[in-house]
DNA sequence: TACAAATATAGCTATTTAGCTATGAATGTA
DNA sequence: TACATTCATAGCTAAATAGCTATATTTGTA
């Protein structure tokens, strides 16, 4: 039914899940990515650095935000976004929560 | 139109992404977990634990063995799974090679 | 050989997603 | 005030996704 049965999970399974997948496409990649290069927020370049509609990336930013890993702040009349500091942090921790988990070479028969 | 403009982006930008995307769904977390609870590979005993059909777990199997951080040998009837331990390890990197690019408090006005 | 068990695949439906154009809302400037 | 600029939202379409049941496939066993 494309319908996620969050109730079969736990709150860290779906939250976690909810990072990957705002992480999951490409142009958010490009997103955070032209993000650490400049350094700096900057507002709607990313139209035009990646080649997509404006309301497009508009969206693509709206998803982002929602996991809280970019901020945006109005400068006038436009936006400019930067990455949450604490936020990053908190995220990168809970993935290599997860990776670190793993002990290589245990009994797997594979 | 629902569909992703790929050529926009980088082979790495797309290839990352496709990582996160294969990560961001609760029941491939929870296999993930399961797999390093443990230890030990298991075959189909993911549909008993997650409360999913059989074939929805097999297409959730399929999609964490396409970005290859699982893998599955047959045995008799049944197929093992475990966690590709190389493979893992790489897409940690990948990650954290996105993760550690951040220096946090550059010149954001935000 | 026939049957049982385990998994994968086919095929279906409803929802979500990714893109677009058009438009609204907010701010800055002439 | 009027206009320009920038961003967000509404609303649309096509494709992808997540779930299911039914069935095929493969291997083990009686």
């Amino acid at each position: 039914m494309g319908l996620t049965k969050h109730e079969n999970y736990t709150r860290q399974q779906n939250d976690l899940a909810a990072v990957y997948k705002a992480l999951g496409h490409p142009a958010r990649i490009a997103i955070i990515q032209q993000l650490l290069d400049l350094g700096t927020c900057i507002c709607g370049d990313f139209a035009r650095e990646i080649e997509l509609a404006q309301p497009t990336i508009s969206k693509h930013l709206k998803e982002l935000k929602s996991i809280g890993i970019i901020q945006g702040t109005i400068e006038g009349t436009s936006v400019n976004y930067c990455i949450d500091a604490g936020r990053w942090r908190e995220i990168q921790v809970a993935m290599n929560g997860l990776f670190d988990t793993y002990v290589a070479g245990r009994d797997c028969a594979c």
